[in-house]
DNA sequence: TCAGATCTTGACCGATCGGTCAGACTGTGA
DNA sequence: TCACAGTCTGACCGATCGGTCAAGATCTGA
């Protein structure tokens, strides 16, 4: 019972840490807050950051790994599908993706090639490609791959300004299907 | 003869400071690049880069002022137009605009927040919204109003990845039109 | 009560930052 | 030749950065 009570108080700082450095690193970007920032916020010192955390680009990628994940978990599921199910899924399954993880999505935009460098986020790159190519209708025409791309950026950058993710998810659903998806 | 030979001397310098910052700012970030970046790969001191220009702020605001420029013009354009054409106008030129301005409109796309405190774009939110509505036909509809969004954001972004411009504008003024423009 | 684990911190570190300035160099016109 | 303007720079500045560490506080289980 006390190593339930132990964790939950560790989780407490370290979650404050997260949602605190969430909130600044999609406000003003990674480089534009500092350690120093992030503990005035959370009301702690830099060390104790730095003691939960291993570095300061642990906590940024600590925030974005859940998004990745989920991200490369959608690229896998649409890839076993035909090609009308896989565009809707893949246009559904992104529209949700990018209103549940707004904050994190908006630090991997930010920040993408700086993210880019780093192992764990070597498959970003590809599974973005091929989601790309999915929504497309996996279409070999140019213009339908230049299509789902601007759809897939436009989509992501006004999910991240969203205050109400059920409100906008028709109206993103909607645009998407009818700039791709023939006949819609 | 002399006065315009020094002109072109200073300028020389001048202008490859602004084509470097541009390009570092554009992969790394106004906050991601340095003075002593900046220098070094034009070749010459951060103190030049000092006489030449009153800040590192001073280059990214010289950078961004002429696409800030043309944005407020074509929304100027297309107020005067009527609906219908209004909105094709404007989707043409924003592509027009995004295209000849891709490094431009990635400065402002990473630096919004901060560059929307300097008076001298305190109008470019107002600009952008109001070509939001135009670009949404002037609707009401909320829907339209975020189809607009996500087609203006998604266009910046894959702008601003370009290599051809040539190539890439039908596909952008397509996806638009596709979206946005009833019965296209 | 006490040893050990966990959490926290102030003081400090080397490095880098944006920016300044006195002085040197170059070019020019009188 | 020389005074002046324009351009450039190395050395330096104060401030901030990410990060370290010895030490203190707190909690816990034996």
């Amino acid at each position: 019972m006390a190593e339930v009570v132990g964790e939950m108080v560790r989780s407490r700082t370290r979650d404050e840490i997260l949602s605190v450095a969430a909130r600044l690193f999609s406000q003003v970007g990674f480089k534009g807050t500092s350690l120093h920032d992030i503990a005035v916020e959370v009301g702690c010192s830099k060390a104790t950051l730095l003691y939960h955390f291993d570095s300061k680009e642990a906590i940024l990628l600590e925030l974005v790994a859940p998004a990745a994940r989920d991200l490369a978990a959608l690229d896998a599921k649409t890839s076993e599908l035909d090609t009308a199910t896989a565009q809707e899924a893949a246009i559904e399954g992104f529209v949700d993706l990018v209103l549940a993880y707004r904050r994190e999505v908006a630090l991997i935009y930010a920040d993408l090639p700086h993210l880019l460098e780093h192992p764990a986020f070597a498959d970003l790159q590809p599974a973005t490609t091929r989601l790309v190519t999915t929504i497309a209708g996996r279409s070999a025409d140019p213009a339908a791959q230049i299509a789902a791309r601007v759809l897939l950026a436009g989509i992501t950058a006004v999910a991240i300004e969203c205050d109400d993710p059920a409100e906008l998810r028709p109206a993103l659903v909607r645009v998407a299907r009818r700039a791709l998806v023939p006949g819609a």
